[in-house]
DNA sequence: ACGCATCATGTAACCGGTTACGGTGTGAAC
DNA sequence: GTTCACACCGTAACCGGTTACATGATGCGT
């Protein structure tokens, strides 16, 4: 509502004039460098609040040569999954004072390489989760110089830090309760074939099978990780006749979709049919019977990832910190006869709501 | 692997003496502005791969003055609400090549106006969600020459563009379902006292209550959209001898907490008191019996805001359109003894699932 | 063969901050 | 009253791109 009318924002130079100092001085008055005398430094700030000036942040990460800001690319933005991991590394980065800037796949390999090149310039550091990439392609993609945190993906070859979720051991132990719950002929739904999550998954499962049910080659059915596969996989059970006392869904979403399915053919639950899932979803509590699952406190991914990163930017050096394996947990609710189901589920979260 | 050796990337300087030309010729190669010889953009291109180069986004939004990003900033980063609005900005954002910056203000209203000043200089726009945040003060965080579009606000006074939902039809559509049901004693659960969206919808329903019903002072209960607020009102509900035949709930995660109180109690629903939501969160059809509610597609509140803004970002002007009001539509389900039930909850989602 | 329009290219000034460096003023010490 | 130290402040270079303008080369018509 003063000076330049027209234009857009003040800058600098206009609060240093406006404050009849030089440019030099209101930058380290503004910034609390010290050199600068009391009555000066509350001419500027008179001036900033004049003009109500705030910084252009891409013109000062130019020399600063930071951005306060972390880039982060999921391969999707779709369920809960990935809001959980979202607003765990919210919640790090937020008390650090680092934006989040996101970047999205949409799977696409070849958007991959796009969205990460994008972040050139932008940000500090990356978050990536890249679930089908090739280690080697991932490599190719990534800038050596951007400090990176791999998102639920175990680098292997790669030297790079990384937060993974144990999916073969929490695929084996699940498998090993559905055996011990006296299930003879378990099924498994898996995920995508590209996907490195549902191929530990299906290989845990398959362990357990052989090594504890002393089965060879158990049931595998096919599954894209949607709620829809987990439907078709019910068809294809109740009129495949496949035989069958308990189903593992390679992630919650598709339980979900078998149990509807199920439902829709007469089948009962866990009565005729326990099912199994994995990640524990928000969801998976509230349904009726209680899903039982592998829990994987999906926020605490992104946080400890966020953390990581945070610590490399710090140049810190994490030694054996670089990789973080979460082990999940299990969770017997009713749909594998648990004693758990809806009417006692507890709320889960008692502030942050929103309509 | 090349050149520099220790630093970081190659710039357009280091580009420009790799091909033998001059850094304006680079750029213009780079960026496709015709006036260059095939020969020479050839070179360029050579060069920029043997670099790798890429340009730096930051120095660059300095001088086109503008940033292909836009801030999204919102309350709070809890639960599927906020989740499907992310994903709703995104795809349209996407589709523009335009970057998404998330911003957060974690229920303070100090927070508010850092999380908007931050953004400048990083965005070329903003799409703000300020649920209870008084018009007044929100203009004064704004900078007027920041186009911005409101999210699931109605501006009133201001004159910024929003799209925002029929709060108070929707509430009342669906305090005339539940009396049209045969309910005489309603009962509301309210969201936050400052929230604009919860103080629309009790509106709504005292409304209804009074014109369709001859209530005048219908009971209402205290609520902050938490799914453990639902519980505490089930409750009350039970041991303060409330007479109620249905029960409003604000949101759809109070109803969840809500429903599951009352199982505790040994309350059937519908049976003894009917129960509805609002929102239609992807719980809710999932629910036994499953949820009653008004639907919100909540990502094209999302999609749409994105929309105006960048219709706005093109220079054109929206007129009529500057303000988008949504009308949710009434699903009648299992808990208002509607036809549905879980049984034949549909899959929703047939792609882009997660672990 | 000459002038002129046309086009590819180079030079340098910006965008809006930060910061190395040099200049000025004050006080104290002699 | 000089000199020196020191604290404060201003000038200007720089971060890495973009782009107005100047320059030189080329083609064309006559």
């Amino acid at each position: 509502m003063e000076g330049k009318g027209t234009s857009g924002m003040a800058t600098l130079r206009d609060v240093a004039r406006e404050a009849g100092v030089s440019v030099a001085t209101a930058s380290r008055a503004i910034n609390g460098l010290g050199n600068v005398t009391a009555p000066t430094r509350a001419a500027v700030m008179v001036a900033v609040k004049k003009l109500n000036f705030v910084p252009h942040s891409g013109a000062r990460s130019l020399t600063r040569r930071k951005t306060d800001t972390v880039g982060v690319i999921l391969p999707d933005l779709f369920g809960e999954f990935f809001s959980e991991i979202i607003r765990g590394i919210d919640l790090v980065a937020h008390e650090s004072g680092m934006h989040l800037l996101l970047g999205n796949m949409h799977g696409s390999t070849h958007e991959t390489a796009a969205a990460i090149a994008a972040m050139r310039g932008r940000v500090d550091g990356l978050l990536v989760m890249p679930p089908d990439l090739k280690p080697e392609l991932l490599a190719d993609y990534l800038d050596p110089a951007l400090p990176t945190v791999l998102l639920n993906y175990d680098a292997g070859p790669l030297d790079l830090p990384f937060v993974a979720v144990d999916n073969y051991r929490g695929a084996y132990a699940m498998t090993e309760a559905l055996l011990a719950r006296g299930a003879r002929q378990v099924v498994h739904i898996a995920g995508p074939k590209h996907n490195r999550d549902a191929r530990e998954r299906q290989r845990g499962f398959a362990d357990a099978m052989a090594k504890i049910g002393g089965v060879r080659n158990p049931a595998i059915l096919p599954g894209d990780f949607s709620e829809e596969s987990g439907a078709q996989a019910a068809r294809l059970l109740v009129q495949g006749q496949l035989p069958a006392d308990a189903v593992f869904a390679a992630n919650d979403q598709m339980a979900v979709g078998l149990i509807a399915g199920l439902a829709e053919a007469g089948k009962s639950v866990p009565g005729d049919v326990m099912v199994a899932g994995f990640d524990d979803i928000p969801l998976a509590r509230h349904l009726n019977p209680s899903l039982s699952t592998m829990q994987v406190h999906i926020d605490r991914l992104g946080s400890t990832a966020m953390m990581m990163l945070l610590r490399i930017l710090r140049g810190e050096t994490l030694g054996a910190a670089s990789a973080t394996i979460l082990t999940p947990e299990l969770i017997a609710r009713g749909t594998t006869g648990g004693a758990a189901n809806n009417a006692t589920a507890q709320p889960q979260s008692a502030v942050g709501a929103h309509p």
